[in-house]
DNA sequence: GATCCACAGGAAATTAAGGGTC
DNA sequence: GACCCTTAATTTCCTGTGGATC
């Protein structure tokens, strides 16, 4: 049988790929979870943690504190290259060091569970079941059984806690195990990027996590060229990054914020392209293609990741938005929209107005949508809504879900009522 | 000035699921 | 198997909003 010219052969792929340019010398340098040698521009930082966390060389209790600033600021990087270097110094009984992501593991159970299972090395706390006072004193015997030296338990993105309603009881419950040890001790390091997070806490944790803190300030463009090219040297091979790339991602990042993360996200994307199209050198165009690329993959990553419900919220809003380019968009109707889809996609229940209202929100602060709260007097008080995102991207990314390939092409009964084509003449004339 | 509309959104209650103890 | 615990998702109930209309 003739071969087709134009089938992707794979082994000669793998083959002119490993002949090819080679642009990474150690990808994982561009990768958030690696620690430099050195850290730039974060000396008072690292002068401030170590000395609030020196007192573990001598077996004695840290203070708690807390470190806040923007997202991509080094706060993480610098509570863990501390923890490096204090590591290396002690000779005995090392500190431990347990970091605990809030906006994953958010509830109080999970969180003493969480610590538990990190301690024991195996999964012996399951997700629910056990009274949370039960766990609590489990808590205390293994740390005095196994740990009988420091323990920092870093929380990052602590102010997630105290958005809950027993977020400040876990974190008074935290900064007050001490009274219940007897060999082992513990510190809280809270990281946050709320500045104005110390006003939702309790004045009993703020007592004794508030009295010490760390401000990270943004890096600005000078500072972000300098760490990028110092992991670019760690990262790509001598010569591959062209003149003038490193100081525009240094400047595009500057732009949102001075995001150290962001910056290295976006050279590591570019070089990944540069590889991929098997080019010798990281340009300007890969940078730019980059930022675009990162900016449709977490579009399209997140509207994947969304529930499915959330999911037929945001297919009403496309196929008004589809087959009335010119309707003013409101809540209540997309509500109406959404009920006749659930009618439509097999498995899926109707949920109430309240339930949707919230994820209408949720689509809002993500930047899917864009929300705008008005009245219309007689008419009410209603949100009105425009997609904030391109209606082509959004059709693809729907055509990959199987439940909505049937749906796409689907032009509501609702939309194609006078009655309503009326009202929405109101509301034009009205805003 | 009172009424009305079409919600927004807070708070508490309910439900379902996953798991434990006795 | 009955009962307890936690969590996440959802429902129910309620009050508030703001500008056009009466």
């Amino acid at each position: 049988m003739l071969k087709n010219p134009n089938q992707f052969n794979i082994d000669k792929f793998y083959e002119k790929y490993r002949s090819g340019p080679k642009i990474f010398k150690k990808r994982d340098a561009l990768e958030p979870s690696f620690i430099p040698n050195e850290l730039p521009h974060r000396d008072a930082q690292i002068q401030k943690v170590a000395e609030l966390t020196a007192c573990a060389l001598l077996g004695d209790t840290s203070p708690s504190f807390l470190c806040y600033g923007p997202t991509g600021t080094g706060k993480t990087a610098t509570i863990r290259y501390v923890s490096q270097k204090l590591e290396q110094q002690c000779t005995e009984d090392k500190p431990w060091w347990i970091y605990i992501n809030c906006s994953v593991v958010s509830t109080p159970y999970r969180i003493l569970a969480h610590i538990y299972n990190r301690i024991s090395g195996s999964e012996k706390i399951p997700p629910t079941g056990l009274p949370k006072d039960i766990i609590f004193k489990k808590l205390l015997g293994i740390l005095d059984q196994k740990v009988q030296s420091i323990c920092f338990l870093v929380l990052d993105e602590i102010d997630m806690l105290t958005e809950k309603k027993k977020g400040n009881e876990i974190l008074y419950d935290l900064t007050r195990l001490n009274e219940n040890l007897d060999y082992c001790k513990t510190s809280v390091i809270g990281i946050s990027n709320k500045l104005k997070f110390k006003d939702y806490l309790d004045p009993r944790v703020i007592s004794s996590l508030g009295q010490e803190h760390i401000v990270f300030p943004s890096y600005n463009a000078d500072e972000l060229r300098d760490i990028l090219n110092k992991r670019a040297k760690i990262a790509f091979h001598e010569g591959v990054i062209k003149d003038g790339v490193i100081p525009l991602c240094a400047a595009l990042a500057a732009k949102e914020h001075g995001d150290a993360r962001k910056a290295l996200q976006l050279l590591r994307k570019a070089g990944e392209l540069a590889a991929r199209a098997q080019n010798k050198l990281v340009t300007r165009k890969h940078i730019g293609d980059a930022q675009n690329d990162l900016d449709q993959d977490h579009i399209v990553e997140y509207i994947k990741g969304l529930p499915l419900q959330a999911q037929v919220v945001l297919a009403a809003i496309f196929l008004i938005s589809k087959y009335g380019p010119d309707h003013i968009i409101i809540s209540g109707e997309i509500y109406d929209i959404y009920s006749e889809l659930t009618q439509k996609i097999p498995g899926i229940r109707r949920l109430t107005e309240r339930r949707i209202s919230d994820y209408i929100n949720e689509l809002d602060q993500a930047g899917i949508i864009l929300t705008n709260l008005k009245s219309a007097g007689h008419y009410g008080r209603t949100k009105f809504i425009k997609l904030d995102i391109d209606l082509e991207l959004l059709e693809n990314i729907f055509l990959e879900i199987d439940k909505f390939r049937n749906v796409i092409n689907y032009k509501p009964v609702f939309l194609q009522s006078d009655k309503v084509k009326v009202k929405n003449n109101i509301y034009k004339k009205l805003i």
